[in-house]
DNA sequence: CCCAAACTGGACTCATCTGTCCACTATGGC
DNA sequence: GCCATAGTGGACAGATGAGTCCAGTTTGGG
C-alpha cells in the first residue's frame, strides 16, 4: 500500500539520520539503503525540494538532513514524496451533504487518519533509538565510523 | 493510498448489500455508483473470481453478494481486488535476522495493521446502518424500491 | 427457434510509476 | 585554471493501473 518512492525516501531519511549530521553522498546512500542509484537521486531531489534535504555539490559534498532526527517525523518525509490524501469530500461528486462524508468513506478516511497519526507522532530520532535486536535499515547502518567506499 | 479499483469495488459492494438479497445488473450498479460501467465489470468479475459475488447471465441476470451484509466485511472486499500487503520480512534481502522487522519497517507494517483490523472489524451491515445524515454513496442508495431503467 | 438482455474475455489505449542514461553545472583541491 | 567529484535536469524505456471496445456466450421469453 505504500509505494515504492516512499519506501525509498524513508530508508534514506532513515540512513541519514543515523549519520547526521554528516553529509553522504548518494553513492554511499545507495549502497546502504539498496536503493538504485539513478532513482535515488530522483527521490532525494524531491526530498531537497521539499526541504527535508539540502544537498551540497563538488568534492566532499553530499546529502544531509535539514531538521535533526529529533523534530524530523515520518510524515513528513512521506508527505514530502507521496502526500497522504485524506477524504475531504464525497468522491461521488455529489455535494448534497457539505462536509458529511457517507459511513463508507467515513470509515476509509478514519483508516487513513490512523496511518497519517501514527506516522505524525514518530520522529527519526525515535526509529533509530527503538530498542530491537536489528538495527533500522536491517543492519544497513552500521556503528557510525563507516567510511569506506 | 487506496487504489481507484479499491474505491469502486467498495462502491459496488455497498450499493449491492443495500439491495440485497435482489440482484442488480451491471447497469444499475454504475449508475448508482457513478463507476465508468466497462471498468466496473471487470471490477465485478474480479469479485466474482474471488467469490464475493455471484453473476447470471441473460435476461433477468445481474449481480448479488455471495454473502448476507452481515457476514461480509469490508477487508474481504479490498484483499478481494487488491490485497493489503504486509511487510513480513526485511524488504532489504538481508535475512540475517529472522522475523524481525527493522524499526522502520515495524512502525510501516504496524501501521498496515492497523488498516487490516479496522477493515476486517467492520461488515457491510454496519455501514448500512451507520446513523448519519448522508446515506452511504451518498444518497446514490434509494429509499429501496427503486427499480427504474 | 430466434432474439434481446446480460455477463465474459481478450485486445487495445493512455497515463503514471519505476527506473535508466547522459549531458550539464557547481565545487573544492592542486 | 584544470580536473575529478558530486548533484541537477531532461529524455527515454518498461511495467502496471485505469479505462474502453467489441466479439462471443449464456439465458429467458415469445
Amino acid at each position: 500500500m505504500f509505494s515504492q518512492t516512499v519506501e525509498y525516501a524513508l530508508r534514506a531519511v532513515v540512513y541519514l539520520a543515523g549519520q547526521a549530521p554528516e553529509a553522504r553522498t548518494t553513492d554511499q546512500i545507495s549502497e546502504a539503503t539498496q536503493v538504485p542509484k539513478p532513482y535515488l537521486s530522483k527521490v532525494l531531489q524531491n526530498l531537497g525540494r521539499s526541504d527535508i534535504v539540502r544537498s551540497q555539490r563538488g568534492i566532499g559534498g553530499g546529502v544531509t538532513l535539514v531538521k535533526t532526527p529529533e523534530e524530523l517525523t515520518i510524515l513528513e518525509v512521506v508527505d514530502a514524496v507521496e502526500p497522504i490524501e485524506r477524504i475531504e469530500t464525497c468522491p461521488l461528486g455529489l455535494k448534497s451533504h457539505g462536509k458529511h462524508l457517507c459511513p463508507l468513506h467515513r470509515r476509509m478516511d478514519d483508516a487513513l487518519a490512523m496511518v497519517q497519526n501514527a506516522f505524525r507522532a514518530t520522529t527519526l530520532a525515535e526509529v533509530l533509538a527503538e530498542p530491537s535486536t536489528s538495527t533500522p535499515l536491517c543492519e544497513a547502518i552500521k556503528p557510525r565510523s563507516r567510511k569506506k567506499k
